[in-house]
DNA sequence: TGCGATTTAATCGCGTACGATTTAATCTGA
DNA sequence: TCAGATTAAATCGTACGCGATTAAATCGCA
């Protein structure tokens, strides 16, 4: 049993593939990978605590603080302490930040080119791999 | 559209959650899951380049060299350049090395429990991976 | 032959990931 | 009320991954 014939490696070297594909597309944006997908869940819902979100992205504090901060220092977000409970820090989009949603449009459709496969079986694998990605988080 | 419904997100932490299952079996040994990787190869066929380790593992020297360091500076493999051609650096198992093998041996095993997927549906499903990774990576 | 082009590793800097720990705020129950 | 438990984020150290560059060996062709 080698790398080329584990269902392991398939996703360490798919999810590598994948950021290559995304990588001059968001470079001209000033983001890394992990920085969009950020984007993406605050321009759905500005606001959100940290730990919001490293549960939608599985990623700890540890990850997600030094990453924010350097969106921080870029002018893409800001973080303040809640008021409420000042355990919290909520991340909020400046306008910078929220103007990226704009500038980003056609990265989606470049990356759907990019995989080659009809938009239902790209959904079909996509739903199969988190259903495998759940079971290993859960067991 | 958010991380949660793309192909990429579902490859990200799909890949992220099989490398959380695999650290606490790789750890008692002393790898990384790339480390990992290296050595099934190299147990396969001793003596490698580090090119060779590359296209294997879709990952460049830039990657690859510190990675072998360290595992040269463990005692698991040895680096010597290539005697026919100096720009090669051949990659080679000692004893140590070679003993992991099946030190090993119930790794899969356990990845294949987490997994909770028929052997067949898990081949199908990396086959689609793969598919999908050489795809975008051709184009 | 010999010189520019190519190939192969290595180096450097930066940005993730994450285990382990720390700090601070909030919660809980006697 | 208030001390211990819990929760949230931050901090620290290590190991990838990779863009860009460098250094050295080999190749190829005039």
């Amino acid at each position: 049993m080698s790398p080329p014939d584990m269902i392991c490696f398939a996703l360490y070297s798919a999810n590598h593939a994948m950021q290559r594909v995304y990588q001059p597309l968001l470079a001209p944006l000033g983001l890394t990978y992990p920085q969009f997908l950020v984007l993406l869940l605050l321009w759905d819902g500005d606001g959100r605590t940290v730990g919001d979100l490293g549960r939608a992205l599985h990623l700890e504090s540890n990850t997600l603080t030094p990453l924010l901060k350097r969106m921080e220092a870029q002018g893409l977000v800001s973080r303040a302490r809640g008021i409420d409970d000042e355990r919290l820090v909520r991340v909020s989009l400046t306008d910078t930040g929220r103007a990226l949603q704009a500038q980003s449009a056609g990265v989606s459709a470049c990356i759907f080119d990019a995989c080659g496969v009809a938009l239902e079986e790209l959904q079909a694998l996509r739903d199969q791999v988190t259903g495998l990605r759940d079971r290993l988080r859960g067991g």
